[in-house]
This record gives structure tokens, sequence and C-alpha cells, in this order.
DNA sequence: TGCGTCACGGTTGAG
DNA sequence: GTCTCAACCGTGACG
């Protein structure tokens, strides 16, 4: 199989002439954004960002085929080490979805013991202010004044955050999955909105169309929508 | 030549 | 509103 016009030989070194170093990138793509890169295979991709939807559910589907993922790697002009990368989570968790990207990860502001008895409270009474929680929470000796719910504000707002962790999360999974859905052109973010169509594989590349396995392709409820 | 792995610079978002 | 920091990202190079 012949290489793509405009990709650059495989495993070339940098030479000191060219300014980019280990992790550095040759090119900017030129967008009102100026976020778009161009690696050595001449693909398109956003520093830092994961890969466009559609892009994955390719390599995946492509896999699916029987098609090594050298040959998916030249094809799709994504780093091999990505889509190793994508198959082998993909393997693991028969998911495409890129992990959660940045945040921290949840404080502890209340024992699990504690969450359970808010959890209880609030199930009993949805109406339930935190401060009466709290509150109730002293009364009924589930903890002292040392114990209950405390973060650098106030034990209110601990507790506050104790239930939009444990009833808010719901509703914000369905927000995600509806995001994601349309999100991915939308965003001035994406390959797609840097780039217009022009830079879609589906459109310079020959293949199965990408429309039948992407009905098959379970999309997991994912924390990160991917392109915003 | 193909692939697994890792360092790197970058982005993101909760706290 | 701003900052910090730890999570993740994809690329590119090594072996």
């Amino acid at each position: 199989m012949s290489s793509l016009p405009g990709t650059v030989p495989r495993m070339m070194r940098p030479t000191p002439g060219q300014n980019y170093s280990r992790s550095g990138f040759p090119l900017e793509v030129s967008t009102p954004l100026g976020q778009g890169r161009v690696n050595q295979l001449g693909g398109v991709f956003i520093n830092g960002r994961p890969l466009p939807n559609h892009i994955r559910h390719k390599i995946v589907e492509m896999a699916h085929h029987g098609i090594r993922p050298c040959v998916i790697s030249r094809q799709l002009r994504v780093s091999h080490g990505c889509v190793s990368k994508i198959l082998c989570r993909y393997q693991e968790t028969g998911s495409i979805r890129p992990g959660a990207i940045g945040g921290s990860k949840p404080r502890q502001v209340a024992t699990p013991d504690v969450e359970k008895r808010v959890e209880e409270y609030k199930r009993d009474n949805p109406g339930m202010f935190s401060w009466e929680i709290r509150d109730k929470l002293l009364k009924d000796g589930v903890c002292d004044r040392s114990t209950v719910p405390s973060g650098e504000a106030s034990s209110v707002s601990s507790i506050s955050r104790v239930l939009r962790a444990r009833f808010g999360k719901k509703d914000d999974e369905d927000e995600c999955d509806k995001k994601d859905e349309d999100g991915e052109k939308k965003t001035k973010h994406s390959i797609d909105g840097i780039l217009g169509d022009k830079g879609r594989p589906e459109d310079t590349q020959p293949g199965p169309s990408s429309g039948s396995l992407f009905c098959r392709i379970e999309i997991e409820g994912d924390p990160n929508v991917g392109w915003r």
C-alpha cells in the first residue's frame, strides 16, 4: 500500500532545523482559532483534546473488519499509538469514549454512613433544606459537631454537595448524552468545526460507510462528552 | 514493518 | 473571578 499524499515518512526524527521537539508539532492549521495541528501522517488533531467521535468510531469499525492497526493509522491519519490506545480501551471497556478530562477527585466531605443518612433524609423529605439535614444529623446522633459534614466553606454547603452528587447526577448524565449527539459538530473546538468537512476521512478515503456500525456501537454515558 | 509503551506538551474542570 | 492540580488527551519516538 502506498503512502498517502502529504504523509511524512514515519519514524523520522526531527532534525535540528525542524522546529519541534519530541512532542512538539511541526505544523499548525491556520484557523480562526489557531488550534488545529497536523501530525506526521497529515492528519489534523487538536493537542490535548480527544479525537472526534466519528474518527474513534471509524477506528473501531475498521478494526472490526479485520483491518490492521497500522493500516487504520495511515488511512485515518492518526498516530498508531493513538489507534493502539483506542483499540485497547475498546477491548477492555467496550467503550470508544474518551475518559473524563479535567476536574479533581471528589473530596470526601462526609463518611459513607453520613452520606447514606443524608440520602435517606432527602428521600423521605425531598423538600428538606441542607441546614435541616445538618441539624437532623446532629439530633439523630449520626455525627457530632466535629464530624458533621464540613468543607472549607460551611457544613451546609458540604451537605448540598452530597445532595448534588447523589440526586443531581442522573440529570447531568442525560444532559451529557444529549450534548454528545450534536455537540461534536456544533462546537467550535472540534476539528469538524475548524475544518468544516474537508478534514473528514470519510470524504477523502474510500471505505465502508461509517453509518452502519455507528448504530451498533454502544455509546456509554460518560462525564466527558468529548468535543465541546 | 508493525506494535506496545512512554515522555511530552497541552487541555480541562472540580475544588 | 482566579488559581491549583490531577486527571486525560494525541503525538512522536524508542525498542
